[in-house]
DNA sequence: CGGTCTCATTGATCTGAGTCAACGCAGCGA
DNA sequence: TCGCTGCGTTGACTCAGATCAATGAGACCG
């Protein structure tokens, strides 16, 4: 018995490594970033656990203790806020690589919902930590700090994309947001499926899921992408972005 | 003419410490919070030099090459970036003790324009110098995290705000948001005096110049706020929070 | 396989905010 | 002092997107 035990000891570590930072197919994207062989390894040490989540499950809540951010393995999220009057609004939706939870640092807790829209997969990285690492390996902690500041400015160009244009732009920015996120990614950027319904996309561009609907209809009727339910093709990826460089015009 | 200099050197010192992080008196909201004096007098080195800009000024322009942040010593920013099709967008306004320039470190170059909207002062924090510093200050560490996820939680806000909320609302939550700051920096949460134009609030708010007028009028005809051109007296602050509170009612 | 549930589409109507335009006011410089 | 300029206010009209409502299309399940 307990020589089985040891003798499996060593095929559970390589399952475990195997699933680790320097295997990840998301590891450009997440946070070892230009680690070298032995840093990685650290890294590899620090994420406590994978965690895995299905469809529709939280990730973490409004005021949850914060104590750990999470590294998008497999699958896609959306983050929502809860407005003291009960109105919901969708703060965004990540995708593998993309790093969870860095609201979370300022209060201690969580200042939004993290939801899982497909069976997905993270990896829990202990921000103590994550912190206490840093301190010993530079490229982790300036990585670390552009993956925030990315945060940032990623949130002003939504904040620009609401305050200033009109339905069917918003519309085509998130679709050419996605298209770019898929195509960096190793995938198709003209052919996708869309995780969130009519309702959370209209949340996340600030239009109603009826809007959300008419414009994909007006851009198909437009030649421009093809529509069915869920299913995105984009037919003339050069017609899209046109439409935001002349956006002024209308 | 060089025993003089030798002589001053000491006096200007001394006038140097003076207007350092320890007398700051924005010292609580900006980044040395809960420092031993020690460290305190670690991070006053660290600040490379104070900026003093005219009402009006760039402190950074969209483009520039990245290598400081800033701490608002006195004064009154707004940040604003400009899309490809030439419309702009006022991402926030900014007041003493908070931090300019985190949009730059994921890029190492500033996304967006940060310009005085009166004169004002800035400490100048080589980031280099703070990554460097932080690894054996676990608690500037701590805190510039925190105060950039701050800035994560507050865009959040913002977005929020903007995908949500009708005109008025916006005004609103706009208006408390100015007066919870100003309280929380010992100046009348009741009565101050707007550094923004019309123009620029209804940009950050994602509403026209005329919008923004309308609703401060009609705030006034409420009989909530008091308003003479940039000056702004909120008459009654319990009366501004119900209207958020109650905003899904209609 | 029919019933139910969720999500999406489309049409008709309404409305809040945008647009256009006129006017007022304060500050500034000649 | 006057006229200019930038900023703010207010009114009349328009329109993009919200609202209300009906119908359709899959997915799931007993």
């Amino acid at each position: 018995m307990k020589v089985a035990n040891v003798s499996q000891a060593p095929a559970v570590k390589l399952h475990v490594l195997k699933d680790a930072c320097a295997q990840c197919s998301a590891r450009e994207l997440c946070l070892p970033l230009g680690l070298t062989d032995e840093e990685l390894q650290r890294l590899d040490d620090l994420v406590g656990s994978r965690q895995k989540l299905k469809r529709g499950e939280h990730l973490y809540r409004y005021g949850d203790h914060f104590s750990a951010i999470y590294a998008i393995k497999v699958g896609f999220f959306k983050t929502d806020v809860i407005t003291e009057d009960g109105r919901d609004h969708v703060t965004g939706f990540q995708m593998n690589g993309e790093i969870l939870g860095m609201d979370g640092i300022s209060g201690d807790s969580y200042t939004c919902n993290a939801i899982a829209l497909e069976d997905s997969e993270v990896c829990v990285i202990p921000f103590a930590d994550l912190e206490h690492l840093s301190t010993t390996v530079p490229t982790l902690q300036r990585h670390f700090h552009r993956v925030m500041s990315r945060e940032i400015v990623r949130d002003h160009g939504i904040m620009m994309l609401l305050g200033t244009l009109r339905a069917e732009e918003r519309l085509v920015a998130f679709l050419l947001n996605l298209s770019q996120r898929y195509a960096a990614r190793g995938y198709s950027p003209t052919e996708f499926h869309l995780r969130a319904t009519r309702d959370e996309i209209g949340s996340y561009l600030g239009l109603k899921l009826e809007t959300v609907s008419r414009a994909l209809s007006q851009l198909q009727d437009s030649g421009l992408i093809l529509v069915q339910q869920k299913y995105i093709r984009i037919t003339a990826l050069d017609g899209l972005k046109k439409m935001l460089q002349h956006a002024q015009a209308c």
